[in-house]
DNA sequence: GATGAATGAGAGTTCATTCAT
DNA sequence: TATGAATGAACTCTCATTCAT
């Protein structure tokens, strides 16, 4: 009982990695397919259409970067505006890891998947727009706490165009990181994040 | 002397027209010549490929974006860090416009583009760069200014961090406002902008 | 005994209504499978080939053809040649009906299949000239009745020729109607079949 | 000036051919192109798509058939109710040959076709019932001389329905002949055509 | 200087079918 | 008895590009 295969998992993980480094448009159903070792025509009994695999792809990367980045980043006992801290330097350790590998920065594989939405993609749209509110709310969380603990002279009210600023912030970071293939930029930038933090 | 013929101008324009609204790969060249109202088989005649018209459109983009958003928007005769916030706002004007009457709001045509870039794509990569950093160049600017008038405790060596701190966050939220479809998001973040200029 | 699976009839009988709606190639396995309700897998424990369903299809059609529609136009109580005019006004009966609801007339879903047939298909083209055939019967039957009462001035080797033209005239009237779409045609040219029975 | 290959005409014709042979759904767009000797990347340049090439291989059927067949069959000079005879006598007189030849009987290519219409194909059943009427009215002006020469004794606002009941009967004909695969039925019933006509 | 005609490669998707369980 | 999983081949169609004129 269970699963006979762990060909659809495969098929996700390999279509995420595939438009990360490149692009949705630019990765084809059959190239994902062959670096899966899925055979050509199975691929539309585990998924409805090229679309939907992305949808997968984009949820099983926005789980894994909850637990692999967010979590430990903003775990409760780290200094609520450290965890924001945590975060870029996180990031910036997996990037600058990943370019001295394989010479390449690949940027936030949510953002850049922002710049390809057309109008024909709003299931997509929507989901992005899902998890970059779900990343918005790790920094609101933080933000609050970091408030309480009267660490920020801030109101109140202020607290989610912050959090969303900061998750801005974030996402221009990588995508700078990615224009110029240089993932030191991530370092240079993470002391700025505290700015729009209100610290 | 003078235009040899107005085509290779429709066809720029219709380009990067089509690429902000779709995105590089989803917009075909016989579209673009479509709309351009181009006979299918010239284009070839005025640029060698795809990605060499896409070049010419992204110089164009921002030899426009130039003279309509940043030159106006960064004067001399606007006090320094007020650039800024004019910078956003215009760019808010403009995207507001947009979305009464189209519906879609495009973000920002150089920063949705860098999501799309692959290791093929490396010309277009070092033009995104370099336009990203002629961004960069106007913030720079605008803050030594605000430095020497004593508008700005911080030292000079930091300005260039800061002033790619502002693109980056510049990006970030054209990034979110694309992803949520929504320009107030523009005028949300146009206060914090300030906060990574030391205000 | 009694029935094992009221699958295969399900498939049988879904397969002929899809069949003769759309046409034997526009539809599916899955297609039927689904809307029978009938999991893909299991259409090949029920039978062998697409074919051999499209077979069982036809040949459950014209039972139900024969129960419903022929027999009783064709009763014996029935004046013989009136038989042949009351086959044509059930048929009308059952188009315009359908017209009304659907908004499409169907023809005869023997006919129609005929015009699909190709050289890999043998099985079905013997299984169809079968059935046209046998609808046949129906009229050489009446038309031998017929001539027995002195109603028809016509030799005994005449009848089958005259049966087939029959036939070819119902057919032709149902591909007209199918073509144009219009249940009506079928009623203006019910009077005419007489006059190739000879009366 | 002027064509500089025959490409389309050899896509039209084949595309035809195989068609009539087999259905239309039957036979693929490439094995069209194989046989007609034109790229597989060449086609959708010709046509936009496999409907369009349908639509235009079923109007040059239709010029081919009046010049080929109903003109010479339906010429003036030929005594009004003779040229139904000759319209029979030489479809069958092809088909005999055809057969002879090739083994199969196809019947018509415009009444094979309309068994095949689904929902999805409303341009082509507009054409086929256009197709349709086409032949109808040679049957119609026919009719007219006829009773205008006092050969039929039949009133002038029966020959509509009578010209459609000879359509409908030489469809049937040749349905018959391909489900039979049997040319003779087309000699055999030919003479039942008068029937209908009134004489 | 400019273009109509043509193309090979590959896109996403559906097909009838198989098979281990 | 019945089925979920899987598949190779084929589908219609689009792509960026070439080239003779």
């Amino acid at each position: 009982m269970g699963r006979v295969s762990d060909a659809k998992d495969r098929l996700i993980e390999t279509a995420l990695q595939l438009i990360w480094e490149e692009s949705y448009r630019a990765v084809g159903v059959s190239e994902i397919c062959k670096k899966a070792g899925v055979k050509p025509g199975s691929f539309y009994y585990f998924f409805p259409s090229k679309e939907n695999l992305a949808l997968a792809a984009l949820e099983h990367h926005w789980q894994e970067a909850r637990q692999i980045l967010l979590n430990p980043s903003f775990a409760d006992e780290i200094p609520p505006l450290e965890r924001i801290t945590r975060l870029f330097q996180a990031v910036y350790a997996f990037h600058a890891a990943r370019q001295r590998k394989k010479q390449r920065v690949l940027g936030c594989a949510f953002g850049s998947f922002v710049g390809e939405l057309g109008e024909e993609d709003e299931a997509l749209r929507a989901k992005l727009a899902e998890i970059l509110a779900g990343i918005r709310a790790y920094f609101e969380k933080a933000l609050k706490q970091a408030a309480a603990a009267g660490k920020l002279g801030i109101k109140t009210k202020e607290i989610p165009a912050r959090a969303r600023a900061l998750v801005a912030f974030y996402e221009g970071v990588l995508l700078l990181a990615r224009a110029q293939n240089d993932a030191e930029i991530i370092r240079q930038l993470t002391p700025h994040a505290l700015k729009l933090a209100g610290a």
